[in-house]
DNA sequence: CTATAATTGAGAATGGTTCTCGATTTAATG
DNA sequence: CATTAAATCGAGAACCATTCTCAATTATAG
């Protein structure tokens, strides 16, 4: 699980520090690339997709799929992995297209019965909720 | 949910057709065309992602993400339908690609729990389980 | 049959992501 | 420090699934 890349860069560092900067907030790859071309850093895109990646294989940030469409999103994990007790699940509503966070001690039995009962090891940084959150609810239908 | 087209074409009726024929299967848009130019059926690119798309508002076939980049895959629902007493989910394996059938009664508390607890309206059609099957995580670590 | 609106399809466009490859940087070693 | 081999960078091109464009075709109501 942890492969770590073998130099330490700053284009590296970099990455890692603005995702541990807007942790709680799902960023883009693009939305990466922005910050630093908006503070007159110089990164190439490639690097920024590359050492995303990197993390993301290192374990400390998790890449979201929401949408085939729509750009990967990118959380830094740290806080999640202190207390591994929870893990966080995430809801997409269908409507709006919030993503809502979702740290609950009742769902980490949704893991243990697939492993139990289906032999299915669950990624839960991957798989998302689909649905229809409280507020378009209350609007919609 | 069943927003319908307005037109009724051979074009849908086709790539319907063949969808329900490799039931169990999950095809991706790529795969439905090449199975009509294989046939010498001409049907444009267009259309199939289009009458993909229209199969799926229509709730007659599910679309799976598994990774950003790989296409989406298809797959017939009609079968489950018919059961419509036991919630169906489905599990993807990250790796060999296979997409297993859930008909669990155990899980049905997941849903449940997200409305009562967190307010969120779980579509099941649209969730998918991510991770490692039994056979990969044999094989693989 | 006619009119009207929906659907088709070939090809171009889009956009997120990956690849290419020469230039640069890292870190171990002398 | 200086050397060096390997890793990483980065600008731009390539990739590829998907969507868009728009004129031609087709489906249905009347």
């Amino acid at each position: 699980m942890a492969t770590r890349t073998k130099y330490r860069t700053k284009q590296k560092e970099m990455v890692l520090e603005y995702l541990m900067a807007v942790e709680g907030r799902h960023v883009t790859a693009a939305e990466v690339c922005e910050y630093f071309t908006g503070s007159g850093i110089s990164i190439g895109q490639a690097t920024v997709y590359r050492q995303l990646d990197n993390l993301v294989k290192e374990g400390l940030i998790n890449k979201y799929i929401i949408d085939g469409n729509s750009p990967a999103c990118f959380e830094y994990v740290g806080r999640e992995e202190h207390c591994h007790h929870d893990v966080c699940f995430h809801c997409k509503c269908e409507k709006c297209g919030k993503l809502i966070h979702l740290h609950c001690e009742d769902l980490k039995g949704l893991g243990e019965h697939l492993y139990s009962h289906h032999q299915f090891t669950l990624d839960t940084s991957r798989t998302v909720f689909y649905g229809i959150c409280e507020d378009c609810a209350q609007i919609g239908e």
